[in-house]
DNA sequence: ACAAACTTTCATTTTTTTTTGAAACTTTAA
DNA sequence: TTAAAGTTTCAAAAAAAAATGAAAGTTTGT
């Protein structure tokens, strides 16, 4: 396999791999790609070599630089905005998990806690739902602390992690 | 909040948050419901209180079946099948780790290793690729270890996984 | 062996999500 | 201040994913 097929691969799979996780395929792409160059590539290259509009690529450098994980940068002497990937992978990872914690399991923990706060007590199967729901509230909070956790370090998070959570 | 109101907001929101991670929302919210529910429901049921068809509903506590989290159940003198959910949350997640990583991570791992084994080594760009690649493999296998360990175990993973990632 | 009770399948429809592209906007340099 | 070079926005179109429902299939009791 040549170094244009293997690239193209690479791209194709990891925006695969994002849209199954709940990640626009484009916006994965993207990502893949300014990962494995080794400089800073504009918006007119993007769009070109995964032959996607203006208005996609656009759309998409956005989200990836609000999700912190995609940088701007200027050129000197260049009119046009290049883009680069953050290329450590343990920032990479912290940054991801801080992100949707914040945007999708935060929220879903206060409906969490809301719902298995009612008082309703009465009947065998209420009892049953609020201890389901109080367990599983419990549950996401714990898994929610160890990514919080995560981002409390920056290097080798993993192992480091294991120390922090030992205390 | 009474009970009904309560639980119809917590299927909703396990709906929206397995969307949000690349799974059904429907798949999620039957999930739900058989989560949070004392005794065995039967298909009629789930499309009643979800308001879906009988087609949705078996395709999706098939799927649901497929990841080992929801189970068939028999009445005695009951024609209809009945379905309950695996209720203990460590066993849950240690589930769902093991079917994601299987469908996804490891087939996204074998591309990963393909392409970093590449040969072309002409210059400085090929060199990156080949770099950086090779390090997404060595990041990503060691995360999907980590699901990996926590299916060796059953009760209270997350802090056995510490003891055993220390080693 | 039959038919009633129930479940599964899958081509078609519906819904949701993503993408496009052209107009509006912004920035810079002359 | 103007216009060229570039970027963003967003309504509309396209694509992808999910849901429907009716026909086919299965199981069970008589």
């Amino acid at each position: 396999m040549e170094y244009k097929e293997a690239k193209n691969k690479f791209v194709q799979t990891w925006g695969a791999l994002g849209s199954q996780w709940g990640i626009n395929k484009t916006m994965a792409q993207i990502h893949a790609l300014l990962m494995v160059s080794n400089e800073p590539i504009s918006m007119e290259d993007i769009m070109e070599e995964l032959q996607i509009s203006r208005g996609n690529a656009s759309m998409n450098l956005r989200a990836l630089m609000d999700w912190g994980i995609v940088y701007k940068e200027y050129k000197a002497g260049e009119r046009r905005e290049f883009f680069t990937a953050e290329k450590d992978l343990d920032e990479l990872a912290v940054k991801i998990a801080r992100e949707r914690s914040k945007r999708e399991i935060k929220p879903a923990l206060k409906v969490l806690k809301e719902v298995s706060t009612i008082d309703s007590n009465a009947t065998e199967e209420e009892r049953h739902f609020v201890d389901q729901t109080t367990k599983l509230y419990d549950f996401v909070l714990k898994a929610d602390n160890m990514l919080e956790k995560a981002t409390e370090f920056k290097d080798n998070w993993l192992g480091r992690l294991v120390i922090k959570i030992m205390k």
